[in-house]
DNA sequence: CTAATATAATTAACACTGTTAATAAAATCA
DNA sequence: TGATTTTATTAACAGTGTTAATTATATTAG
């Protein structure tokens, strides 16, 4: 019996990894449940033995990709100590890993989900990622009483509200259409929201 | 000769008018050629002897909505003279409208397009329509020497980025779940950004 | 170790999608 | 009216997600 679940876990290992290739080499639109399939080994009905339907496997992908940006995160602001300076380098390294990634950037932001309500607790895990790769820099910000567990609340929300909206532009739209540019209003924002 | 081009650009609006019906109603994501075709009393084929290719058409839509929108401001800030006042409420009625027709939010934000080229104007008409909704306000704000130019810049950007992302979380993801609770994060956000 | 059964993987099929080529219908003009 | 050009339609192709029927592979019983 435990045999199986092994087995049956390594099979939903294989689309998910064929998942998360394509997802970060040729993006969002170039999921396809064949595809995937292809690149597993196996038909792609043979895919639905081990996921309800295609979006259910590519929301498994969120988890791995938040914890594979948060080592990078964790990377880039190694030896800064908690505090307003680190906050905003975590900002920047969030940033430049859905830059690099903007198929993750779609699939966490732009995919609208069918059958919302299944994948809602996804959908906060989402959510709620800027705010927990910050976590020690809000809680060291309030125990320093910089700012209020009041303002920190809404600084997160001013932060995640514009990051989101700063790539959802850039991304999608192209604007600003260089990465100097895009960088550039990026800092402008930062210092707007956190200079306090 | 004359003639022709009338008659041409007559098929053209019959497309254009049923796709702005179905984006109204159904949503983006029940757009499709054959739909659109059916809805204009054509075969799926006679389309593309108008539109270079679907995203042509819809993107057609994008100027006619942002009128109806402009109009939409326009009852909800009647009789309210350009200031910190009336920026906030354009900013609450724009939000409405497309609250109201999530379709267009998502054809305005969240669609991605191919050939992004071709449709840059459109895409920069999407940008800067907020701007554009309240240019007689940060006009009044400037010259009354309240804002300055360079703030105002600061401003507009942080006004669409924060209003954006409010829009897509809420559209997108159901959060917050209720409108009640979505209004009062609108309101919280444009409190801080607004009141200089 | 073979035979029956249960499990897993595959192919075929359906209903869609956008788009193009070939065909049918309609309008224009000599 | 008859030939030509323009416009609209159907047929077809290559895709998409998903399900049912079928084949292949393990597993278990005798």
């Amino acid at each position: 019996m435990k045999n199986k679940e092994i087995q049956e876990e390594r099979m939903r290992g294989y689309f998910i990894e064929a998942t998360k290739e394509i997802l970060k080499g040729e993006g969002l639109r170039c999921i396809s449940v064949r595809n995937i399939a292809e690149r597993a080994g196996y038909s792609y009905a043979t895919l639905y033995n081990y996921f309800g339907d295609s979006k259910e496997l590519i929301y498994e992908c969120v988890k791995d990709f938040q914890d594979e940006c948060g080592e990078s995160v964790k990377i880039d602001t190694a030896n800064v100590s908690p505090g307003k300076k680190r906050l905003k380098l975590i900002c920047k390294s969030y940033v430049k890993y859905f830059v690099q990634y903007t198929g993750i950037f779609e699939l966490f932001f732009l995919e609208k989900i069918s059958d919302l309500a299944s994948k809602q607790p996804t959908v906060e895990l989402i959510r709620t990622f800027i705010d927990r790769l910050c976590e020690d820099d809000w809680n060291h910000l309030i125990s320093k009483k910089v700012i209020t567990k009041r303002q920190a609340e809404q600084l997160k929300d001013q932060l995640r509200l514009t990051i989101t909206g700063l790539l959802l532009f850039y991304i999608n739209q192209r604007y600003p259409q260089s990465y100097e540019e895009f960088n550039k209003h990026l800092d402008e924002q930062l210092k707007l929201i956190l200079n306090f």
